[in-house]
DNA sequence: CATGCTACTGTGGTCAGACCACAGGCACGC
DNA sequence: GCGTGCCTGTGGTCTGACCACAGTAGCATG
């Protein structure tokens, strides 16, 4: 069978809004299987081709994990990890040039300060302060002597994902998390223009260390402001023109 | 031919990841046209149904615009529009329970707060004003009696929306507008909360008009805490728990 | 009766081939 | 010179086939 001959919405659309369908309901919930793609053919009237686009997308969306052979673990289950989606599309649109760079680390900017600052009015009440202990981790992580650049950057980009997740905001760490995968190739491309990689680390390691003692001492306005001249401090380091809003 | 012996990534895969890798070497700009599902097919070695896998997902995330026919607007056309991969990615995620309406609707108090103080920033110097013009033309749209909840809500999205681009950041504008994408149905299903939709209607226009004065003065600070407010009392008003940092 | 192995079944993954609708370009006829 | 119709190439879809994989049930064996 070809082509629809009337109005006929793509056929993987048709898919695709029967499973958001699904899930607004609560029909499909997290952890739940979807039909097989057979059956989803049959069921909605479409060519398995469709079926299998329409799941292509919501698994690089992060909706879906599809594993094949049988049993409860086998077919497309429902899971929702943002960050995957967002960091495939922010990778995407910066290759296309759809998304500056300069633009990226403004948003970085933004959002990461505020974190710093809700976190630390988050620890005011004492014994409701969040949890940092992921974070420093990572901080130590990085004091190990001889890690290359690749690998500080790496413990480096966990640790201000890990301050994300300490705030609970899960749109906020899936955000930088597809923010930091935006700009990971220019970031790695910035160490080259480094002089000095020992001295340029070992002030990272400080501000990090400032930025988590202003959160613990629940100083807000310090930990934005030291979160801001991080980040910015960074990028003026490694890029020619790098924003200072 | 069935599926591959090896270790193979998946097809889908490697279609996806070569148009990528054209991408950032600029072989394939935006307003390129990509090959044909079947010479992409043959030059990587894959079926086309797999080439058409990964299209579909360009597609979804905004990378590319498919057109049948022939000429030179036919095929797949590079293309960035971020705000309708980032639309979807939100709405499904809210719909799969990924991202909590309130996470949402706190990441929407930092990023619009900002770009509100950032426009009255850049407002200072005289002369170097942003455009504001498309925004105060939503202004008066909403200012016709006689609009539906539902097409002042648009109203209102275009509204803030406008405030974004003006601030000049592609990704802060595109994350807005998938932000407001995830939140929409609660939005509509919001208005049935409130008492006198004509007060509430009168008073949005009112902390619209607010917000537009204080960045045109360059006041920021007025211009972050009325954008606060504006968004938080919305949502106050039609949400039993909102979040109020 | 307990246990280990095997064949089966159902799942996604992939491919090949076919047909349709559509839109532009070209050649022919007027 | 101009208009009309065919031709070709494009995405869109469906069908049918096969493969690799993993769990499971059933059989054979101790």
């Amino acid at each position: 069978m070809g082509a629809e001959t009337s109005d006929a919405p793509r056929a993987w659309r048709i898919v695709l809004e029967h499973v958001e369908t699904q899930l607004l309901e609560g029909a499909l919930r997290p952890g739940d299987r979807l039909p097989g793609e057979r059956a989803l053919s049959a069921e909605l009237g479409v060519g398995r081709s469709s079926v299998r686009e329409a799941l292509r997308v919501l698994e690089v969306l992060g909706l879906i994990r599809t594993s094949a052979g049988s049993g409860p673990t086998s077919g497309a289950i429902i899971i929702a990890t943002p960050g995957g989606g967002m960091s495939a599309l922010m990778r995407l649109q910066v290759a296309a040039s759809g998304f500056p760079v300069a633009d990226i680390v403004r948003t970085r900017l933004i959002l990461e300060s505020s974190v710093a600052g809700d976190l630390a009015e988050a620890t005011a009440p004492a014994g409701a302060a969040p949890d940092l202990a992921p974070a420093e981790l990572l901080l130590d992580a990085m004091d190990s002597p001889g890690l290359t650049p690749t690998e500080f950057l790496a413990l480096d980009a966990a640790f201000h994902l890990a301050l994300a997740e300490a705030s609970g905001n899960q749109v906020i760490t899936a955000t930088m998390a597809g923010l930091r995968s935006g700009i990971e190739g220019y970031a790695l491309e910035g160490v080259a223009a480094i002089a000095d990689w020992h001295a340029t680390s070992a002030r990272l390691r400080g501000e990090h260390r400032g930025i988590v003692e202003a959160i613990q001492r629940a100083d807000a306005a310090t930990a934005r402001t030291r979160t801001h001249d991080h980040i910015s401090g960074y990028y003026a380091e490694t890029f020619v023109d790098t924003p200072t809003a």
